[in-house]
DNA sequence: CCCAAGAGTGATTGACCAGTCACACACCAA
DNA sequence: TTGGTGTGTGACTGGTCAATCACTCTTGGG
């Protein structure tokens, strides 16, 4: 029943918030196991309201992680405009500075782990392909490094994303520390 | 009912077999969307007899990924017996061809990713920390190359699984061939 | 021959969850 | 005031799945 005296909303400013509290919570628990209704409780609606924002689970987790690769490449515009018009090493450098500041709540970089093992449902596939593009493309025309440093920077992207998920930061052992070594780690939250 | 006149296997057998079939439906469909119905029909197996090998779903995740990890291992090792004993670089490429002919089924490949999307629940964290420090240790110690090589053969690694689980290497665009540049890719099957 | 220990299964249970539907309430334009 | 449109929900359905249990069948040793 709906509370006396709330005001409604549009549809569309609860759809974007439907998508923050998606966002969360699939980068929590990832696709297959992360049920509507923890959406929907932390957007502070009903299940049933959220199947009529969003067709269905998959087209809101395409939209979580549309909004999440937006925010990457928001970031790594950020960094590059601190780095000015600096060599590109320096420019990529900056890049991946503003990449760990912006996943310091480790929620855009779970989702995208979680994205990536959820690959088999083609419209996530080409979801998760989309965000590379757009972030391989931007750090390639902004900081105009060589076609291998490109590679490269994403290469440590992704070993970042494995340190995070294993908490290899602050895991005790030298083959730890030797994956650890000179990446700039999120906090823990 | 047992089949009239078939003949028994011992139970370490049967759990041999399990974790074959495991191995190969978890790479399919991941922890949580796999049935252990899955599995158990692949081992030609009641479901219920899988519970009677392992204790419980989490348990024989983990029993996959030690084997998956186990078969890293050796592969690397071989790679690097193809070096012999050249120039640490020289064994690290060595090994990374043999990495990649391994996962030329996918099978090993997928399991990773999935497992890593699955690392929060501990039991399987644990595993694969355990799993990486195995590669990590051994890369080290068999190519005694310096410890940022040694990172930067896993980083590589972590951007193969990427490639692989998007097709990247087949895909067109730029950027999906930025990306690949130069990575031994594994067949579609 | 007999029976104990091991191999293996069918049936069931209890929980969870995506998606649907009929309905309730709020706002606004005429 | 009225009714139409958009916002929002409770209750339900159909399906899936992990885990359990009582049970059967097989085999090999005494």
């Amino acid at each position: 029943m709906t509370k006396r005296g709330a005001t409604l909303s549009t549809s569309d400013a609860r759809r974007d918030a439907v998508v923050d509290a998606a966002v969360a919570e699939f980068a929590r628990t990832g696709f297959h196991s992360t049920p509507i209704s923890a959406v929907a409780t932390r957007a502070a609606i009903s299940p049933a309201y959220v199947f009529k924002l969003f067709p269905g689970k998959v087209s809101l987790f395409v939209a979580a992680l549309d909004r999440c690769y937006e925010q990457v490449v928001h970031a790594l515009s950020n960094g590059a405009a601190r780095a000015g018009d600096a060599e590109p090493e320096k420019i990529l450098y900056e890049m991946g500075g503003a990449y760990a500041d912006l996943i310091a709540d480790r929620n855009l970089l779970m989702l995208q782990v979680h994205a990536q093992s959820a690959a088999d449902t083609p419209e996530i596939a080409d979801a998760v392909r989309r965000g590379l593009q757009r972030v391989t493309e931007f750090a390639r025309s902004r900081s105009g490094a060589p076609d291998d440093q490109v590679q490269r920077f994403l290469a440590y992207g992704q070993l970042c994303h494995l340190i995070t998920t294993l908490d290899l930061d602050t895991h005790p052992g030298d083959w730890a520390a030797v994956l650890s070594a000179g990446i700039r780690h999120p906090g823990k939250n």
